[in-house]
Parts: C-alpha cells; sequence; structure tokens
DNA sequence: GATTTGAATGTAATTTTATTACACTATAAA
DNA sequence: TTTATAGTGTAATAAAATTACATTCAAATC
C-alpha cells in the first residue's frame, strides 16, 4: 500500500481523477452546488497538502475572485458533505479528497517535514474502532483518526 | 470495559486519583511547574469533558484569578507534556486525563449528547495503527483518535 | 554584596480561524 | 403579481491562539 505520492509524480493524473470522482457524486447528490463550490475545490486541488480558509481565499484572490471567509466555509461545508474534501481538525485546516468513492472517514497521514497527507482506509483500523466503541457501550457516529510523521520520501 | 462515568458516579474519587497521579508525574518530571498549572489542571478535574482555554480563564476568574490567554495557554503546555490533559483536536479544548500512568495518546470518545469525554487504550487500535503506517512507509511519531457518538447513559 | 544572566511570568496587541446577523437576489410556488 | 424560500453577498464580531516585549526573580559569577 502506497498512499503517498513521489515528489515527481504526474500530479495532473491526480487532479483528473478527483474532480471525476467529484462530478460523479455531485450529480449523485442530486442538489446544485454552490457557484464557489468548484473553485475552492480546484485550489485545494493544487497539492496533496492541507490548506487553511483563509489560504483558500488568498489563491483566489490571486485569481481575481474576492470571496469572503464565510463564502469559502459555506463551499467547504457542501465540499465536506459531499466526502470530496477531509477536514484535518489538528492543523484546522482542509484537503481534497483524493480516495475512491466511498472514502468516508479515512485515515489521515500526515508528514510533519513537507506537509503532504496520504489517506487510507484501512479495514483494520475501522474494525478495531468499531470493536472498541462498542465493548465500551458507546454509540458510535462518526470518527477521526490522524496520524503524525514522516512519509516514505522524508523518513529516507 | 467501562470507560464512561454515570451521572451519579462520586466525582471526587475521579479528582483525588487523577491529582495523585498529576504528582506522581509532575514530581517525576523534575521540572518545577508554572505557578498557574494547578489551578488550571483543578479546572479540567470539575467534570469529565473538555474545557476551552477562555472557558478555564472564565472559571478562574470567577475564583479571583485572572488570568491573560497566553498564561492559560502555557499552563495547558505543561500538562500537555506531562501527559495530564490531552487535547481534543476537532473541539480545539482540553481534558483532564483520567487514565493511568503511561496514558500517551488514548482514544477519546466524545458523547455528542452530554459531552462527556472518556479515554481508552485500546492495544487493538493502537497496533492496527501502527501495522498500517508501517505498511504504508509512514514512520509513526504520534496520532491522535477521536470517535463520536452517545455514551451509555445518553444511548439508553 | 553587586552584577550579570537566563528562565519564568506578566501585559499588550495582534493574528488566525470561524460564526452570526442580516440585506439582497433570483427562482419557484401560490 | 405576490409570496415564499433558498442561495448569495456584506459586514461585523466572536473564538482560539500566538507574537512581541516588559518585568520579575533567583541562581551564577564577579
Amino acid at each position: 500500500m502506497k498512499p503517498f505520492q513521489k515528489p515527481n509524480h504526474v500530479h495532473k493524473k491526480c487532479v483528473a481523477s478527483a474532480q471525476k470522482r467529484f462530478g460523479r457524486i455531485a450529480s449523485a447528490s442530486g442538489k446544485p452546488l454552490g457557484v464557489h463550490v468548484s473553485d475552492v475545490f480546484d485550489v485545494l486541488l493544487k497539492q496533496h497538502r492541507a490548506f487553511g480558509a483563509y489560504e483558500i481565499a488568498e489563491f483566489l484572490a490571486e485569481k481575481g475572485k474576492k470571496l469572503r471567509a464565510i463564502q469559502i466555509y459555506r463551499a467547504l461545508e457542501t465540499l465536506l458533505e459531499l466526502g470530496s474534501v477531509h477536514r484535518i481538525e489538528s492543523k484546522n485546516a482542509f484537503i481534497a479528497c483524493h480516495g475512491n468513492d466511498d472514502c468516508k472517514h479515512p485515515q489521515l497521514l500526515i508528514c510533519e517535514s513537507c506537509d503532504q497527507v496520504a489517506e487510507i482506509n484501512s479495514e483494520p483500523i475501522e474494525n478495531s474502532i468499531n470493536e472498541t466503541a462498542s465493548a465500551s457501550g458507546f454509540v458510535l457516529k462518526n470518527h477521526q483518526v490522524e496520524l503524525f510523521g514522516l512519509c516514505p520520501s522524508c523518513s529516507v
């Protein structure tokens, strides 16, 4: 399993596949998206790292699209609901989903050196979380798993 | 495994054991603690829930101890280093550790109804995380697991 | 004892992140 | 046409965290 991208990978392919998936999910959802949603998503697709809301606003401003914070947050909320974006709680930042279609709450692997974020959907982790929760009498609704360390490129 | 406290539990005992553990860890660490550390810790011991930094400041202000945000954060940093307090990333809030001595990065179970937070140290979760990380070529330094749902008292 | 040094603490201001409140617009339903 | 209603825009503010620097205090050095 190699969830991390090498520095020299062809990022255009990542963008294309993420946008394709986004289109599928968006049309499947039925609801019309807000007018800024795809702009915000495009910024997040620039790199495999997390972006803060105000950082997204800066990128868009450079392109002449000056949005207020609330507009960014509204777009992000839509993207989070669709599952096309994940929020990194420990960083108050947002990352485009590059996973497969049913990527609900992936485990996020965050490189502390290069900031690259990878996502995985580990069954063992999911299972152990579900089992542990129910053994505690806890009715699990949602969860967040964030791993911090060094990605393969940064740990050599 | 019953990590959650019942509404009618004898909280005094929780406080006493957490403070005892805190004393052990603090003296073992060698370093002198800041002057506000135990005050901040005492606020967190009031309940099995997470408190925001500014909320802690309010409680202390009521007792006549008016501290600035940075002073609260400095005390919290010390407590986090000692492992006597955990940070809930998704809530930007802090909770006193009621675990055992080597409670490094427990899994946090957060009740969305009553706000009670329980901590567990699940080996299966730890193991699956370690295995998944190394299978991804990721050098794991730290991690955070937060579970959201309903505690036993709130799910009946 | 006086002086220097450095860590701890205190104060102020600011930055960063996120939300509330409400006005405006456009579209669909009555 | 009128009336809802959802979506969007604007402004202001709240909430969380940090930066910068002044002050204090105690240990180390002269």
